[in-house]
DNA sequence: GCCAAAATATATCGATTGATATGTTTTCTC
DNA sequence: GAGAAAACATATCAATCGATATATTTTGGC
């Protein structure tokens, strides 16, 4: 007799390829749910920091106490638990800037003053930068993004359409209405990319920030200051006047 | 008989560890070093895009057409290839920015005023930018090195000491310069590690950037748009206010 | 043209990898 | 508490990887 998988017809049964992105509709035993997030929660900073390929699933297994055929069991393969770490980031991108986002959208959809959408603007940037510069949680998450976009894997399609896209929307958006434009050209979205990037490519650079500035700097003092430099930047963004 | 490689002791001697980074010290043998750097402009975009795991050495052998003992006959193993490219990375980049550096360097050690520094500034980070986003001949580059930076590996000491750390320490310097500072701090150093790293990941992100766009921009109109949003990034440089 | 060094080619080894088959234990429902 | 499903554990397979041993061809100084 095959081995089951939670909410997956029979591995004898005609095979359905499993969907390891979204959350697993809520099994009704509780240590499976918790065996799962453990596994996602070891593979997502090996898998930022060095890629797909770079990891094995034994390491994996590993760090998450789990052994082996575990992520065969609750992933499917080596892919679905790749596929499962990036849908678990997007989540967490929502629920860090859910609260920013859909006020900055209401304002961009009433037509809020420019003034009030440069303050939007300077809100999501800043949750986003503290959002990637968290580095107890979102260890290796910047580079998990840019190394994806860079070259496209399996998990390209997840954060392309879940959180880059809509992300350089938003602040193409509001980088237009903080400038009183009423449409968002190529040219404010390039400037969104410029801005988003330069988070991203702080973020998971810091262990090279941190040996170049040796020891003369406090944990968050770093993002504070990634922080200061994005409002300068802000403040950057004026009506293009040549 | 055991293998020679070229410029080191035969392998029944005793093993010293090559240095695959420095170039070969011109073999009398021209066919060498051309099947050298084959397979060094074979595996650099490889590595540079999927990582040093990622790529296999029997693919690299395949795209630089020769057989798969020639990596090791001439690196001594795949690490000393991936350093022999990272060495290849920072032997371009002074190629294509010594000009401006030294000029840049003049400026500063002579004490030039600070809209001069401030024009040195602007000719380095455009030349660099220029450098990465040229994706006929530094594809993938710029990711290779932030892969690096973020995830140290056996390349990272030569990008650091080579690249990281002396350019950071050129533009931080020229920032201060600009705004009539003696001494550039670590507030002026970050400011260039931001500045830099947005050109890095724009770079690295180009892919993402043309799916976002689509068809609605040339090659290198993307590398202009950039350039004109660094000019506009060093306008900001100003005195700080607060 | 000779010959040693350099370069290239063939075949294969040991280790690691992702994945599977299969058996055992735990968990929840009735 | 009986039973079925879910979760966990052991052992192992086939493929791939980096590396090596070894044989052959090519190069360039004499």
């Amino acid at each position: 007799m095959a081995l089951d998988r939670p909410g997956l017809p029979p591995l004898n049964g005609p095979m359905i390829a499993p969907d390891p992105v979204a959350e697993p509709g809520k099994s009704r035993y509780r240590r499976g749910t918790e065996t799962r997030e453990r596994i996602v929660m070891a593979a997502l900073p090996a898998f930022g920091l060095k890629g797909f390929q770079a990891v094995s699933t034994r390491e994996i297994a590993l760090a998450a106490n789990v052994n082996l055929p575990a992520i065969q069991y609750y992933f499917g393969n080596k892919q679905g638990l790749y596929q499962a770490c990036a849908g678990h980031i997007v989540a967490r991108y929502r629920d860090a800037t859910l609260g920013v986002s859909i006020a900055a959208q209401a304002a961009w959809t009433r037509g809020a003053a420019p003034a009030q959408c440069r303050q939007h603007l300077r809100n999501v940037l800043l949750t986003l930068a503290r959002f990637l510069m968290d580095s107890d949680e979102s260890l290796g998450w910047s580079l998990f993004i840019q190394r994806e976009l860079a070259d496209p894997g399996a998990a390209f399609d997840i954060l392309f359409e879940q959180l880059w896209q809509p992300g350089v929307e938003l602040v193409g958006r509001l980088i237009a209405a903080a400038r009183d434009l009423t449409v968002c050209t190529a040219t404010e979205r390039l400037e969104a990319v410029h801005m988003i990037s330069g988070l991203t490519a702080f973020a998971s650079g810091r262990a090279a920030i941190d040996r170049l500035l040796a020891p003369s700097l406090a944990p968050d003092a770093l993002t504070e200051a990634l922080c200061r430099l994005v409002e300068r930047q802000i403040a950057g963004v004026v009506p293009i006047s040549g």
